[in-house]
DNA sequence: CTGAAAGCGCTAACAA
DNA sequence: TTGTTAGCGCTTTCAG
């Protein structure tokens, strides 16, 4: 017989003592079973906890000491598919160590993002991790800096996903991946296959992201002695429209390159639909590479060539650093790793001789 | 100058009151601006609150009685881009209303399912969402149900999205889509277009999802005249791996359809590669229409003929629903609903005349 | 092995 | 306008 509880009110770990006829210290013995209770009395109150259908007031137990440690996660959207995997990593680990995971996402709301940060820090949240690209200037520094050391006084700790460092002596803990390498390693093969005009397309001034592989963009082209022509570094954002709109745009005026090296995946599928409608062929009219290798990628025709980035192992690494740390496994001297990337080459590139 | 708790604890409400020279219930006063306090006892307060860096503490506050209302949800996999899509519309609508979203992903694991509905009951979630197909059996109806009749006891509300109803009388929200309706609608389309031999792909016996979906192919079917062969319906799951190799088993024997109806998109992706392999091409040697309508659809080639699921809809409606109950603003009977669903033609069909 | 009681940090009467 | 204080539900000494 289930009984529901009086007047709209959960049941207490009183009304359970009550029940069955022993102390609220006893019926707590027995929920937390790290103490000795006679095997009669604990059945009695194991039944009665049944019977009310109680459950422990998680928020009690925080106050009264026992923290049930929790992982925040915050990205822009869930529905993008590198950030999905990203989330799926810290998930993954997260569950595996026990921890509950809290996931929210901003929509690139910097006051959303701050709501959150601040939320988190009153729920003591054992970790909040923040991943993706950001504007990089001195208030956003500013501002996650006090973060991080806000969260470090309640005994929580930032993690910087995909994002830079904001300071020195700052206490926060970083994981990047290669922007700037695998950019490198991409334009390195479009040149290697002949390519000499490659329209740079989407990113963000400002925003880290974009510089790292604006800037392997640009080593890689300077390596080969082709000069950089600010004219091929076109467009903005990083998503599917993005890609699409500045390849229209720029098909209106003549196709002055023969390869385009989208700053994503999905801005790449967006250009590579525009191709389409243009009746451009791709590889054989231009080539076409992306950055990111979501599953996407492999389904597209042709096969998308980019830019592995292990956006799982992202998630996975940022909840063990954070977590390690706090147990005194590791320390602050390991709080900044950098992942690798790599090229995954498909069919979306075609050779070409220089002119 | 931040001044840093002793002892690596954080600073409670006592230690703002003391700086600032007040009691603690002016400093709770000041911060909950909803009492009137003094200009310049409240500046004093804010400086001191700055100066330590102090953050309530949610647990604390949610003792005495001030609820943060957070929502849950819970879902089998976060890259599923359906679900990602559904997850959006929970983080909107819960944000909206200023609500907390905790996401969590359960791989289809049911302990790890159980353990969270635990976790969310005892952390007094406002409303509990679970989505996804499920396999419909006794057991699952009993400890859904017990659930639902739990989740209540402690003031909150479980919901089913894109499940079934669990029973009559449980306390618990259900808001689906038309799974059948939407199948009879692709089928009948499939069978406008002259064919007559169609294979119906993956799916898990005894799943919800299946189950409306086979449906909805069997009575278009026999709507037409059109006897059902079992020898069509074949294969399992609903990933893109399980629609390769499903169509790669079956091209084996040869081609004895000239229409596949997958699943879902995801699965209809894995079929159109395993055909692409095979050189049997899409729609000119047998046409594919999938389930779901996300966005890859419009970028595969062919462009995929599928069934538009508002899956966005469907988490905003959860939230709602739920919401709107809890502060009365509508009853119990408007508590189960049903989304339409519709077809959207691209170019993955093409017109047979029947043998 | 069991119980009584002192907090945990905060809010909201109730007093002043 | 401000302070005092009684809980909120639970854990955990400290005494039986």
């Amino acid at each position: 017989m289930v009984t529901e509880p009086t007047g709209r009110r959960a049941h207490t770990i009183r009304d359970v003592a009550e029940a069955a006829g022993v102390s609220v210290a006893t019926v707590s013995r027995v929920l937390a079973g790290n103490y000795p209770v006679a095997a009669k009395t604990r059945q009695r109150v194991q039944r009665s906890v049944r019977e009310l259908n109680y459950v422990v007031n998680t928020h009690a137990r925080a106050l009264a000491g026992v923290q049930t440690e929790t992982i925040a996660f915050m990205l822009n959207d869930l529905r993008g598919p590198s950030f999905a995997d990203a989330a799926h990593g810290v998930e993954q680990e997260a569950a595996g160590r026990g921890r509950l995971c809290l996931i929210c996402s901003t929509g690139g709301d910097p006051e959303r993002e701050q709501a959150f940060l601040m939320l988190m820090r009153e729920q003591r949240a054992s970790a909040v991790i923040v991943i993706g690209g950001v504007r990089d200037d001195a208030p956003y520094r500013e501002s996650m800096a006090e973060m991080a050391r806000s969260l470090q006084s309640v005994g929580s700790r930032l993690v910087l996903c995909g994002r830079p460092l904001v300071g020195d002596g700052v206490p926060a803990t970083v994981v990047e991946y290669d922007n700037e390498g695998g950019a490198y390693s991409i334009t390195t093969h479009l040149l290697a296959n002949g390519h000499r005009r490659i329209l740079f397309l989407g990113g963000d001034e400002g925003s880290t992201t974009s510089m790292g592989r604006l800037a392997g963009y640009r080593r890689a082209l300077t390596d080969f002695g082709v000069p950089v022509d600010p004219g091929l570094i076109e467009g903005r954002g990083f998503e599917r429209r993005d890609g699409y709109e500045t390849v229209r745009r720029r098909l209106d005026r003549g196709v002055d390159f023969t390869a385009v090296f989208a700053m994503t995946d999905m801005s790449a599928t967006g250009a590579l639909a525009a191709f389409d409608e243009a009746g451009v062929r791709v590889p054989e009219d231009v080539s076409l590479v992306g950055y990111d290798d979501i599953q996407l990628a492999a389904d597209l025709r042709p096969k998308l060539t980019t830019v592995h980035v292990p956006y799982e192992e992202l998630g996975r690494t940022a909840v063990r650093l954070a977590l390690d740390l706090r147990e005194g496994r590791i320390g602050e001297a390991d709080q900044h790793v950098v992942l690798g990337t790599h090229v995954v080459v498909r069919n979306s590139v075609s050779r070409r001789s220089p002119a």
